[in-house]
DNA sequence: ACCAATTTCCAAAGCGCTTTGGATACCTTC
DNA sequence: GAAGGTATCCAAAGCGCTTTGGAAATTGGT
């Protein structure tokens, strides 16, 4: 049925060797014999065998992703965007990602060593890490190559892809300061996750600049969709006017439009009365432009950075001896209608 | 490093092979050593390595799940608690899962065919089926063993799970006739996919025997998260009484929960003014008896139908000669306090 | 026209497992 | 105690590829 290596070499009159090496591009094989072989295989449809090559290189051809352990719409959402991403550039660069994912009893741990024992996969790409997430050092111990979407606090350097989450939120801050907002608030994600520390801390550092204080800060307790911006809208807008803040920045657009929808019932026009600001991961169908009015966003495509990571991690893998594959991706600040000077009262 | 099969077997003063069988059940070795080199792989920490598993056998051990070529906010929550159900069950099962995905330019064809002659997957797993599904017929051709998460039109038999949609919305149905309704509005999925006729022949039988005409059902454009719902609603409810539905059946509970809100902000108690049936899929986090008030619901896990599929396909790779694995599954009514007689007006 | 350098190709040795086809030892049974 | 089972174990042959260490053929310089 299929052909293999063999057979092919047979039917070219050619060893194995040197059609293995016509098809993997080497350039001990004269061009012309390389084309003749590419045509034969293409003609017959021969393909190598998966399991053949990865016992023979010891690789395996595959990229592990782990699901988060978290599980909520928002994560559920961003997590199949990025792996979307993942799935998409490793299969541009002929790999396969196949998941894993770590159950209830089971420690992490045992995860991890049985993917790295039987060769699975490899390099794994962890997601949502923790503030000191345990999996790096693991990884390390288990001489696994891997790389992190998002930064943790562990001390030793490690690979990582991470946007620049602090200058975005300071960005955003310094914007609506700019503007002459003075009472402003901020939604943010779960303190446990780094992500929302360094968005607090740009928050923080914009303010501090203009001399304000941050007191209508929040930290929230999940990034539910809408319900959470609801519920914190609700407590903050229903104050009496000189208490109100005149300008949230929110962590998601979920969490704006439950925020946008409390501010219509209240008679708030936003843009106006209240400007407003969300982070954007640029999911499918949900899109900071297509707010009423048009978000005022900063945004970075989740998309996007599945795909890097994919590539950050396959170059590790090609050459483990260049510099560790860490970067920070500059997040745009989006200006549209949804920011405006505060109210004059 | 990692130790392998014949330094396992060195070690015992037994011959790979019977360590081989020892490890893996073989009858012909005694409890003794069979339980002597399970020690001693535990000990070392020994895991075959895969590739070679693989080659030998010719069995990859993997599974491939497809992703939906569609994309919105519903599709993506349910196809990500379907994918971790597959993952959940295959890796009980020993199997893993790699995710296939059809690009842009690409032809779905080229896609399976390239996933079949290299060998990666011993079978494939596909869902959102179409009316009349063409991946069905090339999985045939290629000989790739597969099962379908959902039904389709196609005239041969293939392995499929599906749950019962058509029962299940003939029962939501029937039980609102039985309360007396006679104006009920169906607000279903997309025409285009399979469960939806499905639902909708089940309403219409309902419908039929009580003598109702179906006027008022209505087949939606899409399944986007509430808002079709608040469409839908809006449009409906506003109508002069006489013509108002008086119950409405939901193909998902973001629909509902649109459908909800409009009630909520026309007067309309949930219950009395308007009883209210959804489908419940069993999302995390989304929960019809979570709804205010709880909602009477049909409703059919997917995490676990992403579990089954997985069994059922695995079971047909074990055994090709049993007789195709397709299997309908009933769907429960759960009556809660969203239904009740019509408003005597 | 000859030697060295370069191209181009190949035979064969793995990679680490499963599996076939025995061989050997241990019981029965009469 | 010999014949016939049965329970244990093993040597060796793949699975289909990559890769090492040469060999053969071609080229170039003089």
């Amino acid at each position: 049925m299929v052909m293999n290596l063999r057979e092919l070499s047979e039917l070219l009159n050619l060893s194995q060797t040197t059609v293995s090496r016509a098809l993997n591009g080497f350039p001990e094989v004269s061009e012309d014999t390389r084309s003749r072989v590419k045509a034969a295989a293409d003609l017959h449809g021969y393909r190598p065998s998966a399991a053949a090559r990865r016992l023979a290189t010891g690789q395996s051809g595959t990229l592990g992703v782990v699901f988060p352990r978290e599980r909520n719409m928002l994560v559920d959402l961003i997590f199949t965007e990025f792996l979307r991403g993942c799935v998409e550039r490793a299969s541009d660069l002929g790999y396969d990602i196949t998941l894993a994912m770590v159950r209830g009893q089971q420690t992490e741990e045992s995860v991890y060593r049985r993917a790295v024992r039987s060769a699975r996969v490899d390099g794994m790409i962890l997601s949502s890490p923790l503030i000191d997430d345990p999996r790096i050092d693991l990884m390390r111990d288990l001489k696994m190559p891997y790389i992190l979407h998002g930064r943790t606090r562990n001390a030793a350097p490690y690979p990582y892809l991470d946007i620049d989450n602090e200058g975005a939120f300071y960005k955003a801050a310094k914007l609506l300061c700019d503007l002459g907002h003075r009472r402003i608030a901020l939604l943010n994600g779960e303190d446990k996750n780094n992500f929302a520390q360094d968005r607090e801390r740009g928050f923080r550092a914009a303010l501090a600049e203009y001399g304000i204080p941050a007191l209508l800060h929040m930290l929230s307790g999940s990034l539910m969709v809408e319900q959470h911006g609801v519920e914190v809208a609700t407590r903050l807008l229903m104050r009496p006017v000189p208490e109100r803040p005149t300008a949230m920045v929110c962590s998601s657009l979920s969490q704006a439009m439950g925020v946008s929808k409390v501010a219509r019932q209240l008679g708030l026009r936003i843009g106006h009365e209240l400007s407003l600001i969300a982070h954007d991961d640029r999911l499918h169908e949900i899109h900071a432009e297509a707010f009423e009015p048009p978000l005022t966003a900063t945004q970075s495509s989740i998309g996007e950075a599945g795909k890097k990571v994919v590539e950050l991690l396959i170059n590790h893998l090609r050459d483990p001896e260049a510099r560790l594959p860490s970067e920070v991706w500059p997040v745009d600040l989006v200006v549209r209608a949804s920011t405006g000077p505060p109210p004059k009262t």
